[in-house]
DNA sequence: GAGTGGTCTAGACCACGGC
DNA sequence: CCGTGGTCTAGACCACTCT
C-alpha cells in the first residue's frame, strides 16, 4: 500500500481531449517529474477510477498506453509500477533533419541534385514502380555545424511531391511529406557499413576507406504505397544511431 | 461494403486463451494467408461483433492489436482496411544469435574469455554499480557457416547468471536470461560504424581498417535494473541490420 | 483468503468522413 | 444524412500473487 503524497488529476469533461487521454498525460508527467518513486505502485485501478469519477476500462486505457510506452509494468496480484529506468523514446520516423535540429545541431542542407528520370532496377523494385518509369530522384548533402554529416540519395514516385523552391534546403523530407497530408506508416530499414570511396570521401570529408554508416529505407504511407526510397551514407567518426527498444508484448 | 468470402472464425470459449488473442491470430492468419485483399475492408466492428457472438469492446481489443502491428489501419467514417505493404517484424530484443538461427545459419559459438573483474569506469556507470564491483565479463566469437561474423563482449552483475559449463557455446545471452526468469523490458542501443584494429581485424578474419559495425546496448528488467551491457563488433561485409519501423500513433 | 490486474459484456453517445 | 470508428459506462467473473 504506496499511499504517498498522490498528484492531483484535473480532468476536464467539457475538453475535446478524451478523458483517457488526459490522464494518461497526466500521469506521464508526474512520473517524469518524479512523484512517483520508481517502482513505487500506482495505486488499483478500481480505486483510481473511484477517485477520479472515472470507469475502470477508462482508467485502463490511460494506463495501458503508458504501459506501451515503457513507463510502467502491470503485475498481476500485486499492482503496477513505475518502471526504474529511463526510457527515452524508440527509434521513430523520423528525418535527419528532425534529430539534429532536436540535438540542438542547426541542421544545414545542400541540394547536389534535383532531377526526373526513369527507374533503374532497384530502384523500380524498392518503389514499386515498372523499371523505366519516371521517378524523382534528390541527392543531398547534411550539414551539422557546417560540417558534412551525411549524404542522402532519395527516389519519390513523380508527382507526389512539389519540391520546387528551395524547401529542400530548409526542412527535412520527412516534414514536407506529411505538410502534403502524407500519412506515414511504416518503413523498412537496413543498417550497415562500409568503406568510403574516392569521391563519397570527398563529399564527406573523409579519407578513402573510411567507415560509413549505410542506410537503405523504404517508407509506406497508410495505403501501403511506397512513399520514398533512401540509400543513405553517414560519417561513422560524426554519426551513430542511437535508441530505444521495447519488448514486444 | 467489401463482403467478399470471408474467413470462417472458430472461438473456444472454454479455451484459456482469451477471446480477443483468439480472434486476432486467426486474423492475422487470414491477413498474411491473403483472404483478405490489401486495402479491403474488415467489416464494421459492430456487425462483426454480432456475427461472432462477442461484444464490441471485445472485438475491438483484437483489432487494436494488429493496428499496433501494423497490419490494420482504422479510418473514421470509412472502416478497418487491410494495410497493403508486407509488414515484418520491427526490431525485437532478440540476440544475434536467435536471430541467426531463424535465418537458417547454424549459429556457432566460441567463448573466448570468462572472467569475474571489477568494473571499470564506463563498465560500472552502464551497470549502474560503484566503480570496482565485481562483474562477470564473457567474450564470445560468434560464427556463421564456421565463418566469424561478431566479436561480442558483454558485462553482466555478478551472481544474475550461473553461466557454468558450455550452455554459453550453445545458445544466446538473452534465451539463457529468459529461462533464469528475467523479464527483459527494454534496451537502448547505439549502433555506428568504425575502423577495424589489427587484433580485431585477425579474430574477425578481417584486414586491419576494415569496416565494422558496432553496437552498444544496456538491457533492462522490468523493475528497472540493469540485466547487461554488450559491446559489439560486425563484420560488416557479413552482417548488418534489418527492421521495420512503425509511425508512433 | 484478500487483493490485484486480465478479460468480457451490453449497452450509450459523440466526432468524423463520405454522400 | 448515414455509417464508421472513438470514447465511455457500470457492472461481472476469473487468474494470479502474496501472506
Amino acid at each position: 500500500m504506496a499511499t504517498h503524497q498522490y498528484p492531483r488529476f484535473t480532468l476536464d469533461r467539457g475538453s475535446p481531449v478524451p478523458l483517457y487521454y488526459q490522464l494518461s498525460q497526466q500521469l506521464e508527467a508526474a512520473i517524469e517529474q518524479g512523484s512517483f518513486a520508481p517502482g513505487s505502485l500506482l495505486g488499483n485501478e478500481i480505486e483510481l477510477a473511484g477517485r477520479l469519477g472515472l470507469s475502470r476500462p477508462t482508467v485502463r486505457q490511460a494506463i495501458q498506453s503508458l504501459v506501451d510506452k515503457g513507463l510502467l509494468v502491470r503485475r498481476r496480484g500485486v499492482g503496477t509500477q513505475v518502471v526504474h529506468s529511463r526510457v527515452r523514446r524508440p527509434l521513430e520516423l523520423s528525418s535527419l533533419y528532425d534529430d539534429l535540429e532536436a540535438a540542438g545541431q542547426r541542421p544545414a542542407t545542400r541540394v547536389l541534385r534535383h532531377t526526373t528520370e526513369p527507374a533503374a532496377g532497384q530502384v523500380a523494385a524498392a518503389l514499386g514502380v515498372p523499371e523505366g518509369t519516371e521517378v524523382v530522384r534528390v541527392e543531398r548533402l547534411r550539414l551539422a555545424h557546417g560540417e558534412p554529416v551525411a549524404y542522402l540519395c532519395n527516389h519519390l514516385p513523380a508527382g507526389l511531391l512539389d519540391l520546387q523552391g528551395g524547401v529542400l534546403e530548409e526542412t527535412g523530407l520527412y516534414r514536407l511529406l506529411r505538410m502534403t497530408g502524407v500519412t506515414l506508416h511504416s518503413a523498412r530499414q537496413t543498417i550497415g557499413a562500409r568503406a568510403a570511396t574516392g569521391p563519397e570521401g570527398e563529399l564527406l570529408a573523409e579519407p578513402a576507406g573510411a567507415p560509413l554508416l549505410t542506410m537503405e529505407r523504404t517508407t509506406f504511407d497508410d495505403t501501403g504505397r511506397v512513399v520514398e526510397f533512401g540509400a543513405h551514407l553517414y560519417r561513422a567518426s560524426r554519426y551513430s544511431f542511437d535508441f530505444q527498444l521495447l519488448a514486444r508484448s
